[in-house]
DNA sequence: TTGAAAGCGATACCAC
DNA sequence: GTGGTATCGCTTTCAA
């Protein structure tokens, strides 16, 4: 079924069909409303392929996120979604699972679907892929990764910031042994989480003690971290978790060593996922503002969207604290 | 940059490069090593619109579901990309809200992207669409809704039987004042669930009690309903949510209202997502195999997958209740 | 206001 | 083994 189809039953030409399909050029209103209807009729659906092949452009963004599962990225992902439909964009979206590999295959493949543009909201990178898209003709926007340049724009959230305000935070509770749950240590971002972690540690005054642990992201991983934290001897009064997702694991761990949260040991995600305020107790975490970071990505794709001169920027964002009901002062000293 | 260039640069025709790009038919090695390192100096990636609008196949598969933000849902449309990345299918999401309107109109959008194969795991439906994709020349695949047809499959849980197990198992705890929290029950299949809970308390034997609520999906919702339900001055021992995901907002609003759970309220769930094992306490549930749905929709999807004979098949899956710590007797009998 | 025809970038068949 | 070319379904001039 194609445009031939519709047009020889409406006894007009292809292009006509098109133009009526389109809302382009000047067509009678009879005509109009005969095409129509036997577009109806017909259950006739153009074939994109076609379309885009013809007219050159796709209407469509590429997504490529770390992990989907973790509600962080899946909520960046709906705030671009949402943008896109509503400028009648469509949306490819794939998963890397942290893994830089699946991250240029995911690339290319969407190259190959002549996106109008490219999100890549994840953590790993590789130097080689970095150069081939800041050559591209594509407009392309980076969470966590990367740098700005021509065509590329660049979303950042200062980490560490909101690790110090975390820790400090902490600190002033009076908690002087804290571990630290990460995952992904070898990634660049990730590590910089870390070591932040450690450096804001080392700044605090007086004595302090500290370790860390990472498994994979999700609560399991969380969870396990948190069994070879609490194995090390280290007896944390706190725990600062590297996203919510995980902060989930460290909580059900605690609570499987009858250990009370927030009394016998603090615990704080980062993100301020949804699911952040129904975890028990409801967490204290870091927020950050997926819906926002979503529009700013679509933005930075689509000259067409709010902001006329998204493209090839860099935006910076300042997390803030988001204290709940999962840390509170240690029991006792000692 | 297209078959041209690269055909151009390596001295041969593009029918040439063409059987490289594709590994079919014969080669002269050399020939192809050339054509090879051209390929990649040029950094060409093919045009997909154009290899299907040639080829004729998309080798792309769509999925349209209620809820994405549901991991229930996000579970099921892993497991297919998963199954089809690995046969070389791409995938295409689409998020109904549990909206039929926006159900139409997503399908529309997928056959315009000229899918291979649809699967809906959906709970909304429209009887023109049912008719339209019945007719329609295409592999399609259900969850929830609709009948098996020609070149329907459909996949149905055996939701009534999970009901009963659950409420089976509180009224032999002792519970005799139940409430069920759900969502969107103008819709058929969410109707039902709720009415499997009443005919299943009737069944009951001895004076029992019962109220319902429904909000929105997910833990809000499930905060919202469980307000709701409590308000009513029914005093229920036991909430048995419609889903996993709404069950995580019923034991926020327990807790806030100082209610333990099991002790003073046993709650239940269904699905066990994966997040069930992480709520605090661990929630009874009712397992539905996620996984295995998505290899399911699939199979019947693609002819090439392990189950030859999957298409317009019908599928019934019973599920198992999951006892975890969510649940126990009733303190007092009143 | 409408139709004819030239691409868009691949695939696949048929010669050579 | 390789090249020429019809074809896929649509958009978009250009004439009529």
């Amino acid at each position: 079924m194609n445009l031939q189809d519709v047009a020889k039953k409406a006894r007009v030409s292809i292009a006509t069909v098109s133009r009526v399909l389109n809302n382009a050029g000047p067509v009678k209103n009879s005509t109009r409303a005969r095409v129509l209807k036997i577009v109806e009729e017909l259950k006739y659906h153009p074939n994109l392929y076609a379309r885009t092949l013809a007219g050159g452009k796709s209407r469509t963004l590429g997504v490529i996120v770390s992990n989907l599962e973790n509600p962080f990225f899946l909520d960046i992902f709906r705030a671009i979604e949402s943008d896109a439909h509503q400028h009648g964009y469509e949306v490819l979206v794939a998963n890397t699972d942290y893994c830089a590999r699946q991250l240029v295959s995911d690339v290319h493949l969407m190259m190959g679907r002549r996106v109008t543009g490219l999100a890549a909201i994840v953590s790993e990178m590789e130097p080689a892929l970095m150069k081939e898209l800041s050559e591209a003709n594509l407009p392309v926007v980076f969470y966590d990764v990367g740098t700005a340049g021509r065509n590329i724009s660049n979303i950042k959230v200062n980490y560490p910031k909101g690790i110090q305000k975390t820790v400090e935070y902490l600190h002033s509770l009076g908690h002087r042994r804290m571990g630290f749950v990460g995952h992904h240590t070898e990634l660049d971002p990730l590590l910089d989480r870390k070591k932040s972690f450690i450096e804001a540690m080392k700044r605090c005054s007086g004595h302090v003690e500290y370790g860390t642990a990472a498994d994979r992201d999700g609560p399991a991983g969380g969870q396990q971290a948190t069994r070879q934290l609490l194995e090390t001897g280290l007896r944390p009064t706190a725990i600062i978790a590297v996203n919510d997702f995980m902060a989930l694991g460290v909580l059900r761990e605690l609570r499987e060593n009858n250990l009370r949260v927030p009394q016998d040991v603090s615990v704080t995600g980062y993100d301020n996922i949804r699911l952040s305020e129904f975890a028990v107790p409801p967490l204290t975490t870091v927020n950050i503002p997926r819906a926002e970071i979503g529009h700013l990505a679509f933005n930075a794709l689509v000259p067409e969207g709010d902001d006329v001169h998204a493209q090839g920027r860099e935006f910076r964002i300042t997390p803030e604290l988001v204290i709940r009901e999962s840390t509170a002062p240690p029991r006792s000293s000692t």
